[in-house]
Formats: structure tokens, C-alpha cells, sequence
DNA sequence: TAATCGATCTTTTTT
DNA sequence: AGATCGATTA
């Protein structure tokens, strides 16, 4: 029916992505599942089909809900549609977790929740459950808090009898129930209530799930494979009869499950909405052959999985490097030697600091090679460091992307537990943070007289009192009971509260719950500097912190009044720290927001929701390697990509079977696919971990792509390099329980000493390809394994078992 | 009550 | 190696 030329931005799309934007539905049909495979162009597919539905279709854009799973995808995906259609900007398009805070703040009291709720990132939240379990040890308390925030990813109450899927103890269920007791009092919520309230509400309230129906037509989501079942719920609550639903996502691309995201969301949702049609993107844009060919070798060890092959478009292709080294300090200096090598030789013309003018590419390879083509990729940020000082040693610029450190820092932190409480003064966790902060003799016998006096602890007995939970009030009350030390201490903490608040215009303290907005639902914070990006830091003029516009008024008084400002500017030049500068970057970055009470809860609810400190102004358009790790590469793409840290232990992690392992291998795939022209593997031969160094073996992922996929350079380990083709047979499944080695050397039980490890015990054998492997652990505590073949020597048998 | 020293673990991955 | 917890001392 489509005679007429197609508009041009529907032109470029290949035949699978055009019928996927142009997918609207039919009586039958009113779902789509878009399985699109890396590189495939997903994210053109949806900006493409927002545009066209408000251009072709004459959709209201504030009918369309499109939810990502980060913010930066959020803003891409904002920008992108953007440009195809301006009316897009009138679109929602948020994360999840965004728009279950959009929707409290304006349903919130529904849910008995007050309009200024503040939100509890994980430190909070195990906080808080320490005040419950008194005593137990730090460990336990995060056990506590990572059940109960699973437990709201799976859509579970305290009450529910499929919480024992998740734990099992009576412990967890009463602990779980009092901390939402507690939650409830204090008036906030966390990361899992933002999801599961929503859905609670629409469930209790059938006229305000109707409301959302009416608005929203149209729901797309983004990275669909990620989704928890809270989110698929949330999901299932907004759509009515009419909604047309999109979701978007890859099953091989899947790794948060150890978040709660649940892989059968997007194998199960042409059963859970019925009408659904499948369309796949398997045409792969991004990488050569041997890329995706080195890629898919590993995730194709998975069972489990709905099946999808990718195709590269751009055909041949350099080979997979797989270079061995001896340990991470030749594996950092191998990683800063090729890239400088590769920099060099590209543009010995142009080495400019300022940026170097990207020539029109003629010839691809050596010619246009710039720091920002390189990423460097590992498993766990702690890897990041190695790397760090080498590129600083060899003065190579370089970015690491996700450790957000800046508001983990403990003078930030406290600056925002003071902001909190200024907007909750039930806000117990705040409280406990700052009253006596820097110390002013207010210690934990004066606390418990404020929270007792609060009617904290005491659960039924609030009626009698004027203000429950609220612990100004309190501490004022209960002044005079205190100690001399702890009633002046209490009061400059009051003093400072109070400083805040005045900096606040009297104006609106009105949240109008139920205002279902003009505001565009785009996700859009001022978008100025965030802090901890800022290069060069401004010296600070004189002494103590500045004030400038709006916010930043409040954020400096707090820091003055309490005297947290002066005890960094003193601490400060002892200890050689930047905690005054920081907190002068916090003040700077909350000068962006007016200095009212809505403002401040804006600039709090921003910086919980979106703590990355990418995509601005500082370091985007810079010339710099990227140091990130495996999990944060979703949805990025570089020339050139360094895996480091390919060994079995660290990448898989060797706790790791299962399902787990497939999680790891699906990992893999991500972190390969990354790569548009050149992949490395590294693998080092030793490597210390906690202080000590500890022997690696190669990652099992790489003997399963097959010998001629990869390059090698380096020192292979004794039995890696087999002949080809030699895995497959006996492939992952081979590796039995067995009690002794079958060279007769080892059995379960013995005793053995290590020169290095001390005396340790056989636990475990295993036949691999090379042979027996050996697991022992230590009296340490520590565990190591090794090859009964080639390894033997190192370990002295003590005893038979 | 606060600060300091030593021992004892620890380490995923993140909205 | 680094953080954190506990006990000891000022």
C-alpha cells in the first residue's frame, strides 16, 4: 500500500528495521518483539519509530512512554528521536527507575508516602537495616539488604510465600518487614520501591491505572533483556487493551541477573501478551567477521537460548590477538605499548595537544588511529588501577568511565545526608550521619535518647506525639535531658538545619500531588558541569567555601554552620586532601537548581538517579583511552578493544557455574562485540590478588573459540596450544566428580604444603583437557588450583587421605 | 568519648 | 593492598 517514495530517514533502514519501525498493529496484533542482535542498529530502529509515529501516524508525543535501562541510554535515545522529529522532545523517554520516581512524586501519597520522599541508594538502605539488627556483623547487614532489594526486583513483600526463593530464614522475612516498617516512618523509599509502589498503586487504584492507560498509546522498551519481573509487572500494569507495546532487547546480551533481571521476560513475552509479532535484526553494522566470529564461538557454548545469528556486513577482517603475558604489570605495559605505538604511528604530522582534527579518512587502519579509538575492558573496576598508573607514567590520556567515586566520598555523602534531612527531618539515616559530624560530643547514648524520644523504636506507641519521627523536634525536647557536651553539640546541629532552611525561599512548598504535568518527560537536568569532572580544579579564593547562585546559597551554609567546611579546611592541608574542594564542586553543581524546596528535592532526586558523570562537557569530545568495565560497555562501540584479564578465576570468576557461567559467557559476548575493526584478548600467567600472587590459568571462554579464530602472541601455557577442533567433542559437560586423578597422584583429602600458602587440603579434582586439575584449600582460607600434570612439583603431599 | 593501632577479612558486575 | 571492625589508650 505504500506507493509513494519513503521519506528519507525511513530509506536508510534495511528491509528487517523498516518493517520494525513501521510495525503499528492490528486488531490482532498489538505487541512487537524486536530481537536485535549486537550491532544490529536497535537503537536507530526505535528513534526511527518514535519519529515516525508522531510524523507519519500523527501520534501525540505525550502519548508515547519509552523507558531505557541507564540514563545515558535515555538521553541517546532523546537526542537521536530529536533530531529525526523535534516533537520527540515531548515524548517521555526515561530509565525505569526515573520514571517510578516521576510517578511518585506525583501518586506517591497513595502509597502513604509524603511529597518530599527522598530516595535511599544502597548505602542508606544497609544503614538503615544496621539500626535494626544491632550488632550482627557488616556482612550480614549486606546479605540483609541485598535479599530485601532482590525481593523488590522479584515484585516480593515480607509477607509473600515465594520469599523463600530468595531466603529462606525467619530472619530474612521479619528483617525485611521491619525494615519496611522502618522505611515507611522515615517517609523515603529505595532503588526497588520505585518500581514496585508504582505497581502497587495502579493495582489498588483502577482510576489511576486508567488515567495512565488513556495517556500512554504507545510503550516502548529498550534493552528488554534486563528487565525484572517488578519491571514486567510495572510493565503489564501501565498497558490496557489498546497499548501498543514495543520491546527491543537480545538474550545473548543479558547480564544483570545477578541484579533480578530475568531472562524469561523476553523469552516468554509473545505467551504473556498474546499478538505478538517477532521480528529479528541479525545484520550486524559494527564488527568484522572474525569478531562477531570470536564472539559468538563463546556464547554459542549456552543452552537456553532463543538463537539468533549474526552477520557482519563488513566482512573480513583482521583476526582476534590473543597475547599471553606474565603477569598484570606486562599486561598493563603490553596495553600502553600498542596503543602508543598505534597513536604514533598514525599521526606523527598532527600531535597537537589541543584536538587533533580528525583527517577525512582515505585509508581506515593505521592512518586515523586516536587515543578515544582504544577501550581497555575488564571485569571488576578494581583492575582499572593497573592501568591507570602505567598511562599515567607514559603520560597516555585516558578516561575511567563508572567509578563514581565523587558521591561516594564521605564529605559528599555527608553534605547530602545534611540536605536530606533539611527536606525530612524523619530521616533517620541522615541523622545518624551528620549530628555529629565532625564530632561535637553528641555520641551514642545522646542518639538513642533523640531516636527514643522520636517514638523510633517503638512502633505502636506514635499517637501521644506531636510530631512522629520527627528528630529536630525531638532533639529539641529532649535537650535539656542531655549532657552538656551532647546538648551543644545537638544544637549547632540544629543551628545548621535551621541555616540551611533559610536559604531556602519560603515560596513553594506545595508538591501538587496530583498535577499530571505540563513538564516534558524527558529526562533533563540542568546539564551544565557535573561535579568530579572538572579538569583543573578552581583554588579555592581565600578561605572556605563559595556561594553562587540558587542552591549552592544552601549546600554552603549547611557546610559552615555545621562546621564540617572548617574541619576540611583544616584537615585539608594536613592530610593533603581536596575534600573542601569537592564540596565547593557539589555547591557549584546545586547552583544549577533554584533554592527553593522543590529545587533541592530536584537536585537530590538528580544526583540519585544519575550518578555517571559521563557524556558532559568534560572529557565527550576529548582525545582519550577508555578504561571501563565489561558490564558498563553495553551499548558502546570502539575501533579497538582490549579484554584484559581473560583468565579463569577473574573472568569467569571461578564461584561461577551454572547459570552463572552462562551469564559470564554472555559477557563475553558483549564485551567482544564492542569492537568495529581490532580486538585483543589478554591473559596473564600470574597475577596478584589481595597482596599476594597467585598463578592463572587461561579463561575457559578462550579455548572455546576455535585455534584459527585467534592470533597468539606471547608465551602460550603448556596444553593450550591443541590442535584444533579437539574441544568439541567433550565440551563443557566432560568435567565430572571424581575422587582421585587419573595419573593416580592425588585424592580428595590429602594433605599438601605450599611454599608459599602453607598447609592446605585436596578438595576437589577435576579431569581437563591437560590433565587432572587440583583444587586446594588453604588454612588460610585462600584456594588454588592446578595442573596434576605440569603443577605437581609445587606441592609437597603430607599425607594421604 | 575520640582517636589510634592492629587484626581480619575482602572483591564482582549497577539502576 | 585496602577497608573495616574491635579493642585499647588518652
Amino acid at each position: 500500500m505504500v506507493k509513494a517514495p519513503l521519506p528519507q530517514y525511513l530509506e536508510i533502514l534495511n528491509p528487517e528495521q523498516r518493517e520494525a519501525v513501521l510495525h503499528t498493529g492490528n486488531s490482532e496484533t498489538h505487541s512487537l518483539l524486536i530481537l536485535a542482535g549486537a550491532g544490529s542498529g536497535k537503537t536507530r530502529v526505535i528513534t526511527t519509530k518514535i519519529a515516525y509515529l508522531i510524523r507519519e501516524k500523527g501520534l501525540d508525543p505525550r502519548s508515547i512512554l519509552a523507558v531505557t535501562f541507564t540514563n545515558k541510554a535515555a538521553r541517546e535515545m532523546a537526542d537521536r528521536a530529536r533530531a529525526i522529529e523535534p516533537r520527540a522532545g515531548d515524548a517521555m523517554l526515561r530509565t525505569f527507575h526515573s520514571f517510578g520516581a516521576w510517578f511518585l512524586r506525583r501518586n506517591g501519597s497513595l502509597a502513604a508516602l509524603p511529597p518530599g520522599f527522598v530516595i535511599y541508594d544502597d548505602d542508606d538502605m544497609v544503614s538503615l537495616l544496621s539500626t535494626i539488627m544491632e550488632g550482627a556483623p557488616r556482612a550480614e547487614v549486606k546479605i540483609m539488604a541485598h535479599g530485601i532489594a532482590r525481593s523488590k526486583d522479584y515484585f516480593l513483600s515480607p509477607d509473600d510465600p515465594e520469599l523463600d526463593l530468595i531466603d529462606h530464614r525467619k530472619l530474612f522475612r521479619t528483617t525485611y518487614a521491619r525494615y519496611e516498617e522502618r522505611l515507611a516512618k522515615i517517609g523515603n523509599v529505595d532503588f526497588g520501591d520505585l518500581i514496585k509502589k508504582p505497581v502497587e498503586i495502579l493495582r489498588q487504584n483502577p482510576e489511576v491505572a486508567s488515567r495512565f492507560r488513556d495517556r500512554f498509546k504507545v510503550i516502548m522498551v529498550d534493552e528488554y533483556q534486563d528487565a525484572n519481573i517488578a519491571q514486567f509487572e510495572l510493565l503489564k500494569e501501565l498497558s490496557g487493551t489498546g497499548t501498543y507495546i514495543c520491546v527491543v532487547g537480545d538474550d545473548d546480551q543479558s547480564i544483570y541477573r545477578f541484579r533480578g533481571a530475568e531472562v524469561r521476560n523476553i523469552l516468554e513475552f509473545p505467551d504473556r501478551f498474546p499478538g505478538t509479532d517477532i521480528i529479528r535484526l541479525e545484520r550486524n553494522y559494527r564488527s568484522t567477521a572474525p569478531i562477531l566470529h570470536a564472539a559468538a564461538s563463546v556464547v554459542n557454548h549456552n543452552e537456553g537460548r532463543l538463537g539468533k545469528e549474526l552477520r557482519s556486513e563488513r566482512g573480513p577482517g583482521k583476526k582476534p590477538v590473543l597475547a599471553f603475558l606474565p603477569d598484570q604489570d606486562e599486561e598493563a605495559s603490553f596495553c600502553a605499548e600498542l596503543i602508543s605505538k598505534a597513536v604514533k604511528g598514525s599521526d606523527s604530522n598532527t600531535v597537537k595537544e589541543s584536538e587533533t582534527k580528525r583527517k577525512t579518512a582515505k585509508t581506515e587502519s593505521i592512518e586515523n588511529c586516536r587515543y578515544s579509538d582504544w577501550a581497555i575492558l575488564y571485569r571488576t573496576n578494581a583492575q582499572s588501577l593497573g592501568f591507570e598508573t602505567e598511562f599515567l607514567r607514559r603520560r597516555i590520556p585516558y578516561r575511567v568511565v563508572g567509578s563514581l567515586k565523587f558521591y561516594e566520598r564521605e564529605e559528599i555523602k555527608d553534605a547530602l545526608a545534611l540536605l536530606s534531612f533539611l527536606v525530612n527531618p524523619r530521616d533517620e539515616v541522615a541523622f545518624r550521619r551528620v549530628v555529629n559530624k565532625p564530632s561535637r560530643g553528641v555520641g551514642p547514648s545522646a542518639i538513642d535518647k533523640i531516636t527514643e524520644e522520636a517514638g523510633i523504636s517503638i512502633i505502636d506507641e506514635l499517637d501521644g506525639l506531636s510530631s512522629p519521627g520527627d528528630l529536630a523536634a525531638a532533639s529539641r525536647r529532649i535537650s535539656p535531658d542531655l549532657s552538656a557536651k551532647a546538648r551543644s553539640g545537638v544544637a549547632v546541629f540544629l543551628k545548621a538545619i535551621d541555616a540551611g532552611r533559610k536559604a531556602l525561599k519560603e515560596t513553594d512548598s506545595n508538591f501538587s500531588p496530583d498535577a499530571d504535568d505540563d513538564e516534558t518527560g524527558t529526562v533533563a537536568a540542568p546539564s551544565a558541569d557535573i561535579p568530579g569532572t572538572t579538569k583543573k580544579r578552581p583554588t579555592l579564593k581565600g578561605e572556605g567555601l563559595q556561594a553562587g547562585e540558587g542552591l549552592s546559597v544552601c549546600v554552603v551554609r549547611l557546610a559552615e554552620e555545621s562546621g564540617i567546611a572548617e574541619h576540611h579546611l583544616t584537615h585539608d592541608e594536613i592530610a593533603g586532601n581536596q575534600r573542601l574542594n569537592n564540596l565547593q564542586e557539589l555547591a557549584n553543581a546545586a547552583s544549577l537548581y533554584p533554592a527553593t524546596m522543590r529545587g533541592l528535592l530536584e537536585f537530590l532526586e538528580h544526583i540519585e538517579l544519575d550518578r555517571s558523570m559521563e557524556e558532559n562537557s568534560a572529557g565527550a569530545g576529548e582525545d582519550m583511552v577508555t578504561l571501563i568495565t565489561l558490564h558498563n560497555t553495553k551499548g558502546l562501540e570502539f575501533k579497538r578493544v582490549i579484554m584484559t584479564g581473560v583468565e579463569q578465576g577473574v573472568f569467569p570468576r571461578d564461584d561461577k557455574n551454572g547459570d552463572d557461567l552462562e551469564e559470564e559467557r554472555r559477557l563475553f559476548y558483549v564485551g567482544a562485540t564492542r569492537a568495529m575493526d581490532e580486538l585483543y584478548f589478554c591473559s596473564c600467567g600470574m597475577r596478584r590478588m589481595f597482596g599476594r600472587t597467585m598463578p592463572m590459568e587461561p579463561s575457559s571462554f578462550l579455548r572455546e573459540i576455535d585455534r584459527e579464530g585467534l592470533r597468539i602472541i606471547g608465551k602460550a601455557p603448556y596444553g593450550f596450544a591443541r590442535p584444533s577442533g579437539t574441544d568439541s567433542a567433550g565440551s563443557p559437560g566432560k568435567a565430572g566428580k571424581i575422587t582421585r586423578s587419573s595419573d593416580g597422584r592425588w585424592q580428595i583429602g590429602d594433605k599438601v604444603f605450599h611454599d608459599d600458602q602453607g598447609y592446605g587440603t585436596v578438595a576437589e579434582i577435576k579431569e581437563g583437557e591437560d590433565g587432572p586439575i587440583v583444587k586446594v584449600h588453604f588454612e588460610t582460607g585462600h584456594e588454588t588450583r592446578f595442573l596434576s600434570l605440569h603443577q605437581s612439583s609445587h606441592f609437597t603431599k603430607i599425607s594421604e587421605d
